[in-house]
Parts: C-alpha cells; structure tokens; sequence
DNA sequence: TACTTAATTAAACATTTGTTTAATTTCGTA
DNA sequence: TACGAAATTAAACAAATGTTTAATTAAGTA
C-alpha cells in the first residue's frame, strides 16, 4: 500500500487524539472529523482501527531508531559523550513526539496489543544494546564502573522523562515560571532535565574523585 | 450513604479492570460481572460509572495520605531517615497498589477529569511540603546541601518506580531470573529499587565526602 | 404479623460504536 | 472523449454502551 499525504494527515490526527483520550477514548469518528474526511475513509485506507494504530507505532518506531543508530555507530564520539548525546537525544524525542509517548505509555500498561507491545520491546532491547555496548567501551577505558545495571539506569531516565512531561503543568507553577511562555518553559525543562539526568548517570557510572 | 461490603467489593473489582483496560476500555457490565451483582445495581450504588472511579480515588488517596503522614509528624525520626523511610514505604505502596497506581498514571496522561485530577494534585503537593520541611531539617543541620530542586527529585523517584512496575517483566528477562517466582521477584525488585533510588538521592542531597 | 423501605432483578432505553454497503464522483489513460 | 479503476460519500448495519424502568424480593420495624 502506498502511503499518501492523507495517510500521513490521519495518523498526524489520530496520534494527537489517542494521545489526549487514550485509544478506546477516541472513536473513529473522532479521527475522521480531525482529518477532515469521510469515516469510511479510515476502514478503507487502515483496514481498521486497530490496524491504525499499529501502522501508527511501525511508522513513528522507524524513526525513532534511525536517530539512535546514527549516534551509536560514530566512531567519533567518545563512549561518556555517546551517553551524554544519548540522553540529550531521548529527552528532545520525548518533547517533541510527547503525543505519541503518551500512547507507547499507555499501551505499556493496558498490555493488550501483541503487536505494539512487541514493538516498544525490540525498541528497549536496541536501546539497551546500545548503551551497554557504550558502557563497556566505558568500562575499557577505565573511566566507567563494573557491574552496571544498564536497564535500571534507562528505567530511571526515561521514567523521569515521561513523569515530568505528564506533569510539566505543575512543574511549572512549583517552579514559579506561569508567566513564561510554553515553548520558552519546555527548552528551560529539557535542559534541567538534561542537566539532572548527566548527574544521576555520572553518580552512578563515574568513580568518585577523591 | 453508607459504604457496605458490597461497595468496596465493587470498588475492588473495578480497580482491577480499570488498570487492566483502562477506563474507557471498561463497561459496566464487565465490572458487574466481576463483582457477582446485577448491572443495575451499579447505577444504584454510585449513580454513574464516573461517579464510581472517583469514588475509587477519595477511598484510596484517604488511605495513602493517611499512611505518609504518620512518617513526617513523628518526632523521633532524624530527617535523613525519614527520607529513607519516604522511599520505602512509597515503593512499597505503589507495588502493592499497582492496580490503582497504574489507574492514576493514566488518568493524569488523559488529563481530563478535573475531581480525580484535583485529588492527585493535592497528593502530590502534600508529598512536596512534607519533603520539603524534611530537607529544610536536614540543610539547617548541614547535612543536605541548599538549593535542592524537590520536585524534580520526587519526578525521578515516581517516574522510576512506575516505569519499573509497568516493565517488570521485561526487566526479569534482562535480569535472567525468569524462574524465580513473582512474589519472590517482586521483593528482590523492591529492594534493588529501594537501594537505587536512596543512592541517587544522595547523590543529589548530600555533600560529596572528600 | 403487617407495612414500609431498601435491595435486587430482567428488560428496555436511547446513544454510540466500528464497520460495511451501494451509489456516486474523480482521475488517469488509451 | 470514453472507459475502467480508484477515491469518496451518505446511509445503513449490528453490536455494545451507560443508564433507567418497572416489577419483584428481602429486610427492618412498629
């Protein structure tokens, strides 16, 4: 099947929607009327609404390891940098597809779609490969402990992430900023997120220096 | 009115479903079947299915809010422990309330009813005062070092412990202890989450010892 | 016991749901 | 231009949904 501008227009509403009312929340007819076209148009094009969301993950988890391999696979980035980057990298992804994080989260928990949740788990095992391949280089150079617990680190970060995007409305009246604006606020929490995270991670992964 | 056994009964089966398939993914027929009642008697008991998740948040915030307290308010703690004890005992919580925890995450990606969302709030902001006055302790007896951000500290503990409750099973995998039994797991999880968390919280509270 | 209230039931209710159908329009191309 | 395939539409479909109704049973009380 060809993937049309339309294609793409769908899922673009579709994941906005899945996002804000969960997928049993958002019917059919929610979609077609964001995307502006006939509710036939969405059996006709995805087969249905289940296929829909499944060609949603299978075209958002393409990219997404992409953007991982290009890091990993540079020989011209020192392993510290390469988590450093890593992490940099994951934080800018969770903000800028925040609509389909929410969905990855909530399909984590219902645990009910094979399919999707077969994705998200190839995607962790990448990245888990990925940073324990960097470790180990890491460790090499003498500048990494032994005996690290990759996925606990990454349950750590990315739980992190995803905790402080649901709750970034709050954040923001705790750390007084309601006046800013929201774009200007979100570069200001990914940084101290970026900030934040490099130092849990270098508390763990670092010999102390005394 | 009066709660019977007959609601908390109700409350408990609908507790289950919900963090099984969500809310919306739910139908009160699934919940009466659950709970061995006559659908209509659902209606009778809390007038709406709306009516009956808030229900589930008043009862069980009641009973968390409830339980942290009584760590703060005693006097013969030392603030780092209370600290410690704060971990624990949120760790402990949320394993043993997955079901509800689970429930809470995903109304607060779904953002849309004000009364659950207000009551999460509060409980949160009520966390956040509690640590706070904690760590003032700990600053005055030069313990904690000044300018902690709290609630970027509390993200990291609950972003981590759910992201660990939501991929446990993977996470078994990954740690080769697939044929030890879930109970036993859980434990053996608790406690790595346990001495994990207390070590980056010292790393972010307290002074490097040189 | 007799009577009132509360609890419980099966059936019905009006909506909403995802999907399909059959008719119509659009579009590429021979 | 004319034809056939693809795209689009409005309407219909059956199934499922939350809630209500009206009748029946159980429980409490004077």
């Amino acid at each position: 099947m060809n993937i049309t501008d339309k294609h793409i227009k769908i899922l673009e509403e579709a994941e906005i929607l899945f996002a804000k009312n969960g997928y049993d929340g958002t019917t059919v007819r929610d979609i077609a009327k964001a995307a502006n076209i006939n509710l036939a148009m969405i059996s006709y094009y995805f087969g249905s609404k289940e296929k829909l969301i499944e060609m949603l993950f299978k075209q958002r988890m393409g990219h997404i390891k992409l953007r991982i391999e290009a890091v990993v696979n540079n020989p011209k980035i020192s392993p510290f940098n390469k988590i450093e980057i890593l992490i940099d990298q994951y934080i800018q992804r969770v903000f800028e597809k925040q609509a389909f994080y929410k969905i990855m989260f909530s399909e984590q928990i219902q645990n009910k779609n094979r399919l999707i949740l077969n994705s998200i788990k190839s995607y962790k095992n990448e990245f888990i490969a990925l940073i324990d391949e960097v470790l180990k280089e890491g460790q090499k150079a003498r500048v990494f402990k032994k005996n690290i617990d990759t996925m606990i680190l990454l349950t750590t970060m990315t739980g992190t992430v995803m905790q402080m995007v649901i709750n970034k409305d709050a954040y923001k009246l705790y750390q007084q900023m309601d006046k800013i604006k929201n774009a200007e606020y979100e570069e200001i929490l990914k940084l101290k997120l970026s900030t934040h995270i490099k130092d849990l991670f270098k508390a763990t992964l670092v010999y102390e220096q005394k």
